[in-house]
DNA sequence: ACCCTTTATAGTCAGAGTGACTATAAAGAA
DNA sequence: TTCTTTATAGTCACTCTGACTATAAAGGGT
């Protein structure tokens, strides 16, 4: 900004480069953190995966540029779009990351409750929910991008309340833990996971009245929807992991 | 990235942004945090302070960019440079923040020990440190990214070991508190506070033998230098403000 | 019916971590 | 010397946490 600027300048020479964002959504299904991906239909990398996102328009900013993108991705409407919570991740700009031209692209990352398949918009070939940990090399530097927001997400589950973000607007203790075990890859202790988000202020209120969850096995559960909190304190941390095996399903290290 | 791109395409019809890095340059000097400033030379807002920053060479990646921007106005060496941790923070795209031109800026924070006085490189008309929250209004939207940074590295000084790039290559525990203290802008606890920094495995190591910093008054204290942990286990959080505001501009951020 | 499995919820208990505090040591200054 | 300043050691009560046990309320299978 404050770097050499010819008084009488060329925006071309100054301007050489496209900017883009590109998006990393989010959302748990069947236990297995989802992300949604696009398959290219034209070149570079045409037939490979990646994540969604295109070109800034001339007077637009990134976050409304990723807000218009997801709406075509998704479906959703504008209310629901103007609602979420975009986050924004870094900017990518290494010069070969797009062999067309010098892009530069700044990532965003949204999380979704569960939704139905999305419909393949824009010039997308075609658009689904994969599996986030399965996702075969995608296109571009989006195999990064997806691990920084896949980093990201996880550690923001910590100290913020932005997992309810993954629940629909009521929802049960369990589901929420699920969230966090899913994200994590890790078991959490379901009372004393209970009795941490319970005492965080404004995390969860619940629902009024005693409305139960019907249709799953085993005792009803008592809804809550979001509460008016924004961090979460005291944080709620994940088990460090004390050495590098992988966590099996006994959970609980040591 | 994956936006509609034709297949034979004219960069210039996607191209039409520059891109630049701004420098949030922070040092902790007699107690109070500075901040690294440049004066304008030129149009728009000639005069008027601004972070260090400048436009991205055409196959220049932002984090170079940064660091040759940083050389350029701290006269640093490059083994300095090279070693520095940088910090990406976000990226501001609003479409009017430069009057000139559309221009996307990717902003950088960076932590330096206590330095002599910068010698005015590049265009700058002239570059000092300023304290942090004392700057009078800053050309472009500066103000807001000084902002974002200082909030951005105090979260940071939480859960990661950063705090030592403030220091000299040996330091005592007082002066490692004098930045939590600054940065936060709280008085800690001294005896508490050595307590959490000596168990966090590998914040600090200490010199070997037994040697004392001289010169000041009191009693000489032992001195450390960085350990070889990234991450803060566990955190050393801040004393969480009781009343009752409204959390700011969007804290903590990993 | 009955038991069994599943999920939700309540509670207990020991240990780690933390904030507030007191005490002592080692330097320079008055 | 005595005072002031800074460093360092230690105490103590309280909270938070992980690991665990117990009970409640649903559905499924036989």
């Amino acid at each position: 900004m404050s770097a050499p600027a010819p008084e009488g300048y060329d925006p071309h020479a100054y301007a050489p480069f496209a900017v883009t964002v590109d998006l990393a959504v989010f959302t748990v299904r069947e236990a297995r953190l989802h992300v949604l991906l696009v398959e290219r239909g034209q070149e570079p990398h045409r037939g490979r995966w990646a994540l969604p996102g295109g070109f800034l328009l001339p007077r637009e900013a990134a976050e409304d540029a990723a807000r218009r993108e997801l709406a075509e991705e998704t479906g959703l409407g504008p209310g629901a779009i103007g609602a979420l919570h975009l986050e924004q991740l870094r900017t990518y700009t290494d010069p070969d990351r797009d062999p067309r031209m010098r892009v530069v692209s700044v990532a965003y990352a949204a999380l979704l409750p569960d939704l139905p398949e999305p419909r393949g918009g824009g010039d997308a070939a075609s658009a689904r929910w994969w599996d986030a940990g399965s996702t075969g090399p995608l296109a571009f530097d989006h195999d990064t991008i997806l691990a920084d927001a896949h980093d990201r997400i996880g550690a923001k589950l910590e100290y913020s309340c932005l997992a309810t973000a993954f629940c629909p607007a009521e929802f049960t203790l369990g589901e929420l833990q699920q969230v966090y075990e899913t994200v994590w890859g890790v078991e959490l202790d379901r009372p004393n996971f209970r009795r941490k988000v319970l005492s965080a202020p404004g995390f969860v209120q619940p629902v009024d009245g005693p409305p139960r969850r019907t249709g799953g096995r085993g005792k009803p559960a008592a809804l809550y929807r979001a509460g008016d909190a924004t961090a979460l304190h005291p944080p709620l941390l994940r088990p460090q992991r004390t050495d590098a095996s992988p966590s099996g399903p006994e959970g609980r290290d040591r």
